[in-house]
DNA sequence: GGATTATATCAATCATTATTGATATTGTAT
DNA sequence: ATACAATATCAATAATGATTGATATAATCC
């Protein structure tokens, strides 16, 4: 009857943390980066042929998922090679799935 | 070495899927409202004075969330009552965790 | 040093989406 | 039928974010 969600602080700040997380990964070149970097580390010019986008702009996707922790680079002569932070990636799954998870029975 | 992430059909269409998903549940007040809703199904009224938030705006919201199937509404004489409808979040969260529990080891 | 390659940044544009205000619809009651 | 309450819709605006083109930076090689 009476729901304490989205009213104190830590469920607000919680559910803050989450909406960012998932802006974040809700863009579907972003989504596909994350995708390929779960497998190998890879550089930036073998991402944007691998997905035929833009060089500018998957630098600009990159730098917004850098941003926000979840891949790090590494710069190797020339070019700059990112990975995933695994567990960064797993820490806002977990928070996601405090969420989630409590949907279904 | 090959990644064959992102390029065959079938994983082109569920990154797609998981990004139409994760955009309906990204927004902080549509999160809220899942939220409310996870606990008690709830009419219009209680949801955007509960939440402080429009009405109108409060109908936006839920009719994205209804249009993507993850709530279902009934009338209820003057309301509307809205529900959660956790077959759907269970599968769309299903499909995201096979991406997100890859990540971490 | 200059030339080349890989990456990042910046400004501008385009697209999408959240928000607002006004109005329409629907159900109920008198 | 009129009045009222709850919800939905519509048009306009504001805000945000993706994309593009041009340019800058940084590392390497000659």
């Amino acid at each position: 009857m009476k729901p304490k969600c989205c009213k104190n602080k830590k469920s607000i700040a919680e559910i803050s943390q989450v909406a960012e997380f998932l802006k974040v990964i809700s863009e579907e070149n972003r989504l596909k980066i994350l995708c390929l970097l779960k497998k190998n580390e890879m550089c930036v010019c073998d991402i944007w042929q691998y997905l035929d986008l833009a060089q500018n702009l998957t630098s600009h996707h990159l730098k917004v998922l850098k941003d926000f922790g979840l891949v790090s680079s590494k710069q190797e002569g020339l070019k700059v090679i990112y990975s995933i932070n695994k567990k960064a990636v797993k820490k806002y799954s977990k928070l996601l799935n405090k969420f989630l998870n409590s949907y279904g029975k």
